[in-house]
DNA sequence: AGCGGGCTTTGATTCTGATCAACGCCCCCG
DNA sequence: CGGGGGCGTTGATCAGAATCAAAGCCCGCT
């Protein structure tokens, strides 16, 4: 467990005190935007994402949460989204008190805590980027080198990409409708950079050309 | 200045030991994306551009610093976005080995800081909703009213909104094009939602239905 | 006062992605 | 075994933003 890690082994057993572990059915909301914040929680299995939503039901995917993610560590009073699983998920919850407390006690595990809210920062603003001036394109082949990251950094292979969410959900990451996310993965596909043995895996042929089409490199 | 105000009077002194002052012209880069990370800054006054770049020139802003706001605090080894004045700025700055060392011996400056991050980040995820799945006319929209409820935080008036920057930061930061954000200025204009005095300035006539346009209420 | 350049606005056209529509596939369930 | 629903793909059309192009405006400068 990541919480863990920068913890010593009778900091791990207090913490453990002060958690308790939910379980999270697919397509069941965990935290809902603008609920009152009382617990953070962290993921230790399956996948979560959140999202914002306008009143006339847009919706905006800012992130899919993996195992060691973080839930909840940077809104204030209320939840600022919502947390959804995208398949069925385990997680670790401790009451914001029990955090601050902790935090306070534990220098180590506040700092671990800060680092992955400034990652979180860094990685929303390379998500700007993607939505504001990437191509259809581009946004879906970023989005396939990135979880292809994401799954080695989880020591994972990088190549058959599992993508449990569904088009929409991708369509709603990447501010694109769920007809052209299908038309580009087909795309993508048909020049060979891609395979599909199913809807909900990827295999990467082409990693570097797929890095082209994602604009990351010069042409 | 805002970093002072989580400080006692003796805590103000150090800090003011440690730091040192610069001046920005306009359209000067304080720092660049990808620069090894020395100093983190706080914007005295003036305004600042916030900005990642693609290798073919493309440009995203990630959000502009108005006074108050800190520089550098999210990124880690390296500065993970561009800054650049808007109009002549002025900063304090700090080394990043003074700036931790201050943190760490003034709880209430590292926990404001914090607070800053994480607000931040927030931030980050409203404007990738914006980016995201907004149409043009509610970005704009939506962007004069944040602009706005700043220069409000500010104490400044919340109507006559000052816009330093060009149409074509607007663009950059909102994912248009400056023909589309200056045909949505004309139009709002048009419908009488605000007036344009000049082009760096913003009357907001009718604040309510210009929510209603920036899709944040239910029509 | 006249000139030049940057920024903004406006107009015409193109083209891409959204929308509308239909179909296929798969799985669950009767 | 047959039906139904969710999800994904594909096709046709449309709308709207990007692009291409030109003109206006406001400065500062000479």
């Amino acid at each position: 467990m990541a919480v863990c890690s920068a913890l010593q082994d009778d900091e791990v057993a207090e913490l453990e005190r002060a958690m308790s572990f939910v379980r999270l059915e697919s397509n069941t909301s965990l935290v809902e935007e603008g609920e009152p914040r009382r617990r953070v929680y962290t993921l230790t299995s399956g996948l979560l994402r959140l999202s914002l939503a306008l009143p006339d039901g847009r919706r905006q995917i800012t992130g899919f949460l993996m195992p060691g993610d973080y839930l909840g560590l940077a809104d204030d009073e209320i939840y600022a989204q919502t947390a959804e699983a995208v398949v069925p998920s385990g997680l670790c919850s401790f009451s914001v008190r029990d955090m601050d407390r902790l935090m306070e006690r534990y220098p180590r595990l506040r700092d671990r805590l800060h680092l992955m809210t400034r990652a979180a920062l860094r990685q929303a603003r390379e998500t700007q980027m993607i939505l504001g001036r990437l191509a259809p394109s581009e946004k879906v082949a970023s989005f396939l080198l990135h979880m292809s990251n994401r799954a080695a950094a989880y020591g994972r292979p990088e190549s058959p990409v599992p993508l449990p969410m569904t088009r929409t959900d991708i369509a709603d990451y990447l501010g694109l409708t769920i007809e052209t996310v299908s038309r580009t993965f087909t795309k993508l596909k048909t020049q060979g950079l891609i395979r599909l043995p199913d809807p909900h895996s990827v295999e990467i042929v082409d990693k570097s050309r797929l890095a082209v089409v994602a604009g990351l490199t010069v042409h």
